[in-house]
DNA sequence: GATTAATAATTGACACCTGAAGTAGTTGGC
DNA sequence: GCCAACTACTTCAGGTGTCAATTATTAATC
């Protein structure tokens, strides 16, 4: 095998696009690593804010959620759907929110495997003051960011969603 | 007290306000919302590739990144502040990384109370197939962004980053 | 040098979350 | 009508995460 004379010119552009290919690369992991500290950071507070001032968790209160806008009530596998976590998950929170009251299952005459979960009228009360809240936390924490960049990062963010949510799962 | 006679073009710009304020906020919603969204989604491939192709998990291969970066070990306690994470929490990963023989605890004289985490030669071998591959998934899910908005994503965030970093714990 | 306060790590109780396996009910051919 | 395939939900085991309490050691104060 002969040995193939040096091109300097090209090397020097390959050698620079390989530079920009792991800079960009560098980038992806940096941007992938400062997405997760700003939401990591912002959830920790919330999370702790609900335990403070309610005494309750962030996924409890995402169900909640879930059912103040779906007055008809949701089955657990919509539950599941909704709020991207798998059943099994939805059937704990649902036992503690049922437990405590704020919530009921009803069952589903037309499907016999199937519930309604429904909120309580104790569950809509503490839902709405706790939703008042939470809103003003989450104001706060961009408070200081200016309406500019709110609305560029939506977009930006939008992009990504939508690349990301075709990789496929496996 | 005599009623003010309305001004309408004040009435006008207050209402056009108090509009722009609500927007806002519905605007900071709606940012976060789509910001868990993208982590969430980001985080679940990750973890479901993890699992799939080495049978181990996202914490456990944060923890190993860490320790490829400080050679010389760390402490426990290091451990907990870069992972963000509670001391417990760093107690049974490495239990668990201990015992798949990829960490060590070694006790360090200067001080009984603490140890010394450091990889096992084992653990670097593992944790190089594992970061490798971990690199091209991320710059996969990231690829089809362009340069130009990766770095003002990056941007952004870098001052959201900022700014909640001032919001105080509780 | 003895007491007190601070620090490093672990433990235990509880909540989340997943994936896989199990139960009960529905549905679509045949 | 019957049965296989599917669907809704629950259960269980295992890993992750928090907080509060505990143990062991070190540091600081007198």
């Amino acid at each position: 095998m002969a040995k193939p004379k040096t091109n300097l010119k090209l090397l020097e552009q390959r050698l620079d696009a390989e530079t920009r290919i792991r800079d960009d690369h560098h980038l992806s992991v940096r941007l992938w690593l400062r997405l997760l500290a700003c939401t990591n950071r912002i959830e920790g507070v919330v999370r702790q804010r609900l335990q403070a001032d309610f005494q309750t968790t962030l996924p409890r209160f995402d169900l909640l959620a879930q059912l103040e806008r779906a007055r008809q009530g949701l089955r657990m596998s919509e539950l599941s759907q909704r709020l991207m976590v798998t059943g099994g998950n939805v059937t704990g929170i649902t036992d503690g929110l049922e437990k405590e009251g704020l919530v009921v299952r009803e069952s589903d005459p037309s499907d016999r495997r199937a519930f309604k979960v429904k909120l309580t009228a104790e569950g809509q009360r503490q839902f709405a003051r706790m939703a008042a809240e939470h809103e003003q936390w989450i104001i706060g924490l961009f408070e200081q960011m200016s309406t500019k960049d709110k609305n560029q990062l939506v977009e930006l963010l939008g992009k990504l969603k939508s690349h990301i949510s075709q990789t496929p799962d496996l």
